[in-house]
DNA sequence: GCCGTATAATTAACAAGTTAAATAATTCAG
DNA sequence: CTGAATTATTTAACTTGTTAATTATACGGC
């Protein structure tokens, strides 16, 4: 009588979640390897193109990266001369990193291959179906969420 | 002149999936942490109850876990008896693995707390919303696959 | 001004993701 | 039957995820 022993292993929403994901940045990853930069990496410079001179934790909640991973990355950038940093002056706990010219020249030649991407990928799994995923992940994000504290 | 110099950062497809697995996960990783397994050691040996004993290869494609990785998860499993392996008979090149009686114990140990997580999130979301969402979900996964070979 | 506490960022330690290379067993052409 | 090509798995090397601990600066009360 409705055993249901574990959810069908087939059928876990993490595992649904995880499938879209890879199906998505597969498509990606190639492209973004050739330019010499990880998935991490690329969210981190177009954070920065976006947001412009911003401190770390900031950064690390528009990338959603950990603070310990994002640490990492910025190194990583900051000795390749892809972003620069310097310390807030009014508080020196607080790192401010914005994306150099040489990040920008970065973004500059990978972004035309990630629109075309973005296109495609659009194309292939309808631009409703899209819409519709996006927003459905948004509202169920936002209901699991803890409640904000504010 | 219709600019768009990039997809908003904050509307990108893959961060939409990642911040819904994270909100979905965040709920799972410390109960499973308190049983002493990973996310990832978790599906392995869910995989392995439902599958009974399999080859490596077919495991990972159930469990969506790339060999190099499984290759450690499970010398890290066998290392705590929670599986058992063996070559097989017929080709020694092939492994199978199985979940180990021990393994079951864990398993059923962590089964109650996951299945009342999966209830508070179907609740939290609603249920029809994640139902929706799974729909979504394989239709865009697989229409983003690359053609299968056969 | 000094001390305890809070905050920003990094480091540590281990597990896992990703790509490429290496190992080992099997298959198959000749 | 032998050796080249194939297949299954592991190892290597590097990057990132995750949790906890550490470092360095700032703040608040006294």
């Amino acid at each position: 009588m409705s055993r249901v022993p574990l959810r069908d292993f087939s059928h876990s929403l993490p595992m649904a979640l995880l499938r879209a994901r890879e199906a998505v940045m597969s498509r990606f990853r190639p492209m973004l390897r050739a330019h010499g930069v990880t998935e991490q990496q690329w969210r981190v410079l177009r954070a920065l193109e976006d947001s412009g001179e911003i401190e770390i934790s900031r950064l690390a909640e528009r990338s959603f990266i950990l603070m310990p991973s994002l640490s990492r990355i910025l190194r990583n950038l900051e000795g390749r001369n892809l972003i620069t940093r310097r310390a807030a002056a009014a508080d020196q706990r607080r790192a401010l990193v914005a994306i150099s010219p040489k990040g920008l020249e970065l973004v500059g030649e990978v972004a035309p291959h990630s629109e075309a991407n973005y296109a495609a990928i659009a194309e292939a799994a309808g631009e409703d179906n899209i819409a519709q995923l996006y927003g459905l992940l948004d509202q169920v994000t936002e209901s699991l969420e803890p409640p904000s504290e504010d």
